[in-house]
DNA sequence: ATGACTTGCGCGGCAAGA
């Protein structure tokens, strides 16, 4: 079974390196952020034709989350904790896949910048929401797997410069801590689980030639419960995906489950 | 270098991203 996740940056902007990368991959599951548009305006009709069920959680401009299956799914969208959040950043659905259920959430975690404004204690809050949630979805045992936009930098490794990056709210130590904390509710973050490899990177800026100097960071992440991870066969970024003309400035990460 | 792109909104430049 692969699962992938790719930040799109508007889907509306992607469709055609979407419908090119369903076509190459055929995932069973893709996990789509900042998706950039309403519900109703969603290429649904394309991506159905490519094969695809498709679940969405959209908003207007900003945001927006979507799952899209091979399989029909049973869909909960929104992130428990705050009735509130009127921000589309969350959508988890159930997938049959032969004897047994695998759960996936789509995931685009708030980005907190600038720090000292009202976006950082959003993101920590966000992330709080996100571990207790987790921590109840755990209890149930079952294949899971968290995948999307963490707007997280787990580690030194996980960027070319982490001076430049130091006082960013992708990287500073309370954000850190925080991922920490949900690793270690018992999460394995899929591609660390296969390499110890520096330099892999999932996301470059479209800014002062980031791509071409090799200057990302990682920051897109799927991460699996035990029954999950006892089930990985292998990781694999989607590099390539950068260097296409009007690219996304995230690549897909995908991962093949036994 | 409070910059550099890209997108949505909507038709003039902002806000947001990371």
């Amino acid at each position: 079974m692969i699962i992938a996740t790719w930040n799109v940056n508007s889907v509306r902007q992607r469709l055609d390196h979407l419908l090119a990368y369903l076509k190459e991959h055929e995932p069973d599951v893709l996990c789509l952020q900042e998706l950039k548009c309403q519900d109703d305006a969603f290429p649904r009709l394309e991506v159905e034709s490519a094969g695809y069920n498709v679940v969405v959680h959209g908003q207007k401009t900003f945001n927006g989350v979507a799952i899209l299956s091979k399989r029909p799914v049973e869909v909960r969208a929104g992130l428990p904790g705050d009735e509130n959040d009127a921000q589309a950043r969350y959508i988890e659905a159930t997938v049959p896949d032969c004897d047994r259920i695998v759960r996936v959430a789509s995931i685009y975690l708030p980005n907190g910048n600038p720090v000292g404004t009202e976006k950082y204690p959003y993101k920590l809050t966000w992330m709080d929401r996100l571990i207790s949630h987790a921590r109840d979805l755990l209890k149930l045992e079952e294949p899971l797997v968290l995948a999307g936009d963490y707007n997280v930098i787990p580690s030194p490794h996980d960027c070319y410069d982490p001076a430049a990056w130091a006082n960013d709210a992708l990287f500073l130590p309370q954000t850190r801590e925080k991922f920490r904390s949900l690793l270690n509710l018992g999460l394995t973050d899929a591609l660390r689980a296969v390499t110890d490899e520096t330099g892999l990177y999932t996301f470059w800026d479209y800014q002062a030639g980031a791509w071409q100097r090799n200057n990302g960071i990682r920051i897109d992440h799927l991460l699996l419960s035990p029954q999950a991870a006892d089930k990985l066969k292998s990781v694999a970024v989607d590099k390539n995906m950068r260097a296409l003309e009007k690219p996304s400035d995230h690549v897909p990460v995908r991962i093949e489950l036994a």
